[in-house]
DNA sequence: GTCGTTGCAAAGCGTTTGCAGCCTA
DNA sequence: TAGGCTGCAAACGCTTTGCAACGAC
């Protein structure tokens, strides 16, 4: 039930999918260049992406698009929840919970199928 | 009191400023760069990015970023609302009113400053 | 050994900038 | 007329793609 379209699991592969794992928040392209090179030196950007794309499509990761600012990626599967981006550091945050009450501002005639809530402001850090 | 930085109203200035005004929905450069070219003929892109600038520091209009798109920009000065963006046709429209109950999901420690919340789907005439 | 994958470099694409000529005030 | 503004083209930054070499299976 594999997907066919990973059928190598390389060296780059393995680090790109260590680095999202271990990080514990969605990460860009170069932020995931930078934690992968830790495991395979020389990386190349090219890689970073041919990757995110495919564990995309394998399903295995999901893309954070923000307003204005480059994707986020994280893992798949987890509960329906938004994001925080820190205007300081740029990092974005997983926020738990969603304001709900989302079709009631959707106009007549529209047909709601999703929806994104993204919060600014500091995160933990850099609010010190 | 007028802002400095804008000092001639060109033939180019005053068509971006009346496609604007007479969209009726928030609009991306290259839409701009259409709309304003009935009125100037061979308006150049450049023209319209640093308009868009320049109004936008000037206060007359304010971008509306998009998760995963290009901005787009609408008149400054209107009461806070929301956007929703048609997966069909990629028109943004906006959208009274919001989902409130924002403070309440900010994580512990972190500093809230700002909002954003789009709706996807399909508009009333993509609908239809 | 095969052929999917990689790193490099070039190509794309949206946006910005340098520059010489234009046109508003 | 002066100098801000424009159109063109080149430059940019991020992402994608072509290609020959590499390496997982």
């Amino acid at each position: 039930m594999n997907n066919p379209r990973i059928q190598r699991d390389t060296r780059q592969r393995k680090a790109i999918r260590k680095a999202l794992r271990e990080a514990g928040h969605p990460l860009s392209p170069k932020e995931l260049l930078e934690k992968a090179r830790d495991e395979v030196e020389g990386l190349g950007i090219a890689t970073v992406y041919r990757n995110l794309k495919a564990l995309q499509e394998e399903g295995w990761l999901v893309p954070v698009e923000l307003p204005g600012d480059t994707p986020r990626y994280e893992l798949a599967g987890k509960d329906h929840h938004h994001h925080f981006h820190c205007r300081e550091c740029d990092r974005v945050y997983e926020v738990d919970g969603c304001p709900g009450n989302v079709r009631a501002l959707t106009p007549d005639g529209f047909q709601l199928e999703d929806h994104e809530f993204v919060l600014y402001g500091l995160c933990e850090r850099c609010a010190a």
